[in-house]
Formats: C-alpha cells, sequence, structure tokens
DNA sequence: TTCGATCTTCACGATTTCTTCATAAAGGCC
DNA sequence: GGCCTTTATGAAGAAATCGTGAAGATCGAA
C-alpha cells in the first residue's frame, strides 16, 4: 500500500512516516501542494493524507486539482481543530474523511485501515488462478497452501494482480514498488530477478504455475484476467 | 495512445516527449504549422498539444483548418500567459481546452487525462474482419485464436489499425514505430520485412487471410475500412 | 555488533527478434 | 510481350532481451 503524506510541519510527517512504516505501508512525503500534485500525478497511490494549510497551494486547491482530473484516491484530510468550514468544503470537494489536530496515531490507524478497507472497489483479496493474495493481512496462498514472499515480491505481485488482464511495464512497476527511490536510468535488471525469485515460488508444489507471471517481450509482464 | 505535440521550442519539445512517453503515451513532434497540419491529415491522433505561436502558420489557423476539414481530435493548446484573446480565439475555433506557459508537468498531465477520458472510454480493442487487437493486454487474436506477435509487428499491426481505412506511408509507419531511432535515410526494407512476417503469421491458419493488409504500391500499406 | 534475510548488481548463455542483403516476383507502362 | 520500378521473400548475421546463479551491499532484529 502506497500512502503519500503531505504537511509541511516536518516533525509531524516524520513521525507519521516512521509510525506507518512500521505498518508495513510504503509512505511517500510532501511538504507544500505543488510537490504534493507532482507526486499525485506521477504515481499511483492507494491513500493521500492531507492538510489543509499549506504553503504554495493549499489542500483544497490540492483536492480540486485531483478531482477534477478523475483521479478518485481515497484522501483523508488533515484539518485544525475549528476549521469546521474547510472540513465541509474538502467532503464538498471529494475529500473521504477527516482528521481534526491534534489526533492520536491510534486514531488514524483506524481512519486509514477503514479508508482502505472501504468500497469494494479495492479489493483486499486479489486472485489469480490458483493464487490468492489479501491485501490487508499481506499473505499469500497458492492452492490454498501459504507462501512466504518477500516485502518487494509482495508488492510486485500485488502490483501486476491489481492490473490483473493489462501489460505492466517494468518502468511502472519500478515506479510504483519502488516510488521515488526508483532510478529512471538505472541499467540493473532487479524486476526481473524478482520476478524470476517469485515465479519460483509460486512454482515450489512443482505445478506449472510459473505461467502465472507471463513475459511480455519488450514491454514487460502480465498477469492474465482469468477467461 | 498518440498525441501529437506541436511546439518551435525543442527544448521544451523534448521534455514533454520524454515525461509523456514514460506515461506510455505515443509521442510525435512537429514543430512548426505546416508540418503539424501534414501529420494531423496523414495520421490519427488522440489528442494535439499545440502552441499558439508557431512559425510557419500559427497554432489557430492550425485549428482552423483541422477543423474545418472535420477533424475533431481533441487539442490543448499551449499559450502565452497574457494572451486572453487568442486563448478566447482558441476555444471559439474549437479548442477543447488551454493552459497558460510556464506550465508543471502535473498540470499538463492533469488535464491530458481529463481530455483523454472525456469522450468516452477510449477503444483498447482493435479490429478487422477475424482481427482483433487489444491494446491494453497487448494480445492478438484471429477467429479468437490467440496469434503471437513480436514487439514490432504488434506496433505496428496497431497503427494500421488505428488508421484504418487511411493508407499509411512507410514513412509514417517507422517514424512513429521506431521514434528517435528512426533514420530516415536508411535503404532498408525493413518495414517491409514486418509486414511479411504480419502476413504470415495472420494467414496462419490457412485462410486468405493476409488480404487484410492490403499493398498500395507506391505509398505503403492500408487495412481497410469493414463494409 | 553480529547474524541472517533481503535486496541489488553483475556477467553470461540461451533464445528471440531485428536488420541487412541478395534475389525473385509482381505491377504498371510503353 | 519487353522494360523498369516497386514489393515480397528467404536466409544469415547482428543485436536485443530474458532468465539465471552468484557475489556483494544493505537492512533489521536479536
Amino acid at each position: 500500500m502506497n500512502i503519500l503524506i503531505v504537511d509541511d510541519d516536518s516533525e509531524l510527517l516524520e513521525q507519521l512516516q516512521r509510525g506507518l512504516e512500521r505498518k508495513q505501508y510504503r509512505i511517500e512525503t510532501a511538504e507544500n501542494g505543488e510537490k504534493a500534485l507532482d507526486k499525485i500525478f506521477e504515481i499511483t497511490y492507494d491513500l493521500i493524507l492531507l492538510d489543509i494549510m499549506l504553503p504554495r497551494m493549499d489542500g483544497l486547491s490540492v483536492l480540486r486539482h485531483m478531482r477534477q482530473a478523475g483521479l478518485n484516491t481515497p484522501v483523508l484530510m488533515l484539518t485544525a481543530r475549528g476549521d469546521v468550514e474547510d472540513r465541509v468544503k474538502g467532503l464538498d470537494y471529494g475529500a473521504d474523511d477527516y482528521l481534526a489536530k491534534p489526533f492520536s496515531m491510534a486514531e488514524l490507524m483506524a481512519r486509514i485501515r477503514a479508508l482502505l478497507r472501504r468500497d469494494g472497489k479495492r479489493n483486499t483479496v486479489l486472485t489469480a488462478g490458483p493464487l490468492s493474495l489479501n491485501t490487508i493481512s499481506r499473505t499469500v496462498t497458492l492452492d490454498n497452501v501459504p507462501v512466504s514472499l518477500t516485502s518487494k515480491e509482495f508488492s510486485i505481485l500485488e502490483f501486476l494482480l491489481h492490473n490483473k488482464g493489462s501489460a505492466v511495464s517494468r518502468f511502472n512497476m519500478a515506479e510504483h514498488v519502488w516510488g521515488n527511490e526508483f532510478d529512471p536510468f538505472s541499467m540493473s535488471n532487479f524486476v526481473d530477478v524478482h520476478i524470476k525469485n517469485l515465479r519460483k515460488k509460486i512454482t515450489a508444489n512443482g505445478g506449472k504455475n510459473a505461467a502465472i507471471i507471463r513475459t511480455i517481450r519488450g514491454i514487460g509482464f502480465i498477469i492474465d484476467d482469468a477467461p
């Protein structure tokens, strides 16, 4: 799960990042509205924590821009305690929930879980043939037998399943899984290596399940839509 | 998605091209109005980014010409900041949106998405007779039987189908499929070779489907519009 | 800090794909 | 039918891509 946190209070930012990373979320941050928007259009996030008060374009504008562009990523607004007006505006603009500062980490976690769990659109269980992946518990099973994946392997498989039926380029994959740590000019084949290891694991029981992840030469990989 | 970018600032052109290609768009460029118009009438684009200030025929004229000819490809105008007048004229002439320079990549992405989303879901499945090509999953079927194509073969077929009903020159084809790597002075017949292989593959089942791709002597190739 | 797991980098072989080239076939024009 | 231009084709060498094992780097928990 990729989460973008947008806040100009760098201390709070760090604190949130640490706390959420501990829960296995992939975190990226932005400390002003412009940078936030840049990132939002660049990478697909599963959730955005958006402070209202921001330098260089406030949170509401960011929200308006992204909704106008048709992005329906869930947004959790962070507002100062009294700002009833902003809060209402935010919900009007398409925010999904809000949280008044100061808040407890526990409260935040609860809201995040709720938003991520929500709408059946974001399915928590993704499948392909005998393969099943649960995004909440971060577990994978093959023919109902648990398979143990590393963090990167899991993210890659999750991304492929999330885009089941469409060819995914190495570039997109890297962008999504590695986020801003991804060096677009890297000549390494780290994606291929992870794919190899992933295939090995989902073929462990001897079947020919490696074919679940199909290579598209010159492009990347795909998990076919089940017929 | 095919996008044509028309701008005389070669630096900006390159920058936009790189950024958009990274997002899986297929980009072609033109640095003046005449060349732009040539291309627009030759090839079907999904979107055109059109600078107003251009040498050898300004953007507004280009726009007027193409609209007069009945082409309703979405056009996103790029204007200098102050040019309210041109902007209004542009919208009058049938531009779909405008963006004032200088703009951020994020903003541009947002507008592009909005425009492409607009006229309904873009067609991801292109067909011609028994032939069907899915641009998302990058698969091709002939009489519902999967056909395995190489990367170049796929791109060529996609391009032909995208321009179904109009003849496509070797030059345009090469320019589009090979992009920057295309050497306009090459004397090789690599396009013909790929066409040959392509025909062979879509004739595999014994039918006379090779005729789907028809040669136009002196020009190039065409896939006819279904009657 | 140490140790084990995970991640990244690298080099190489197997395979596929692309390009080039020579020649054959086909089309158009007189 | 000849003659010239354009297109089709087969084959071969060049280039690119993918999968893989293994070594080193990095991370994280004890």
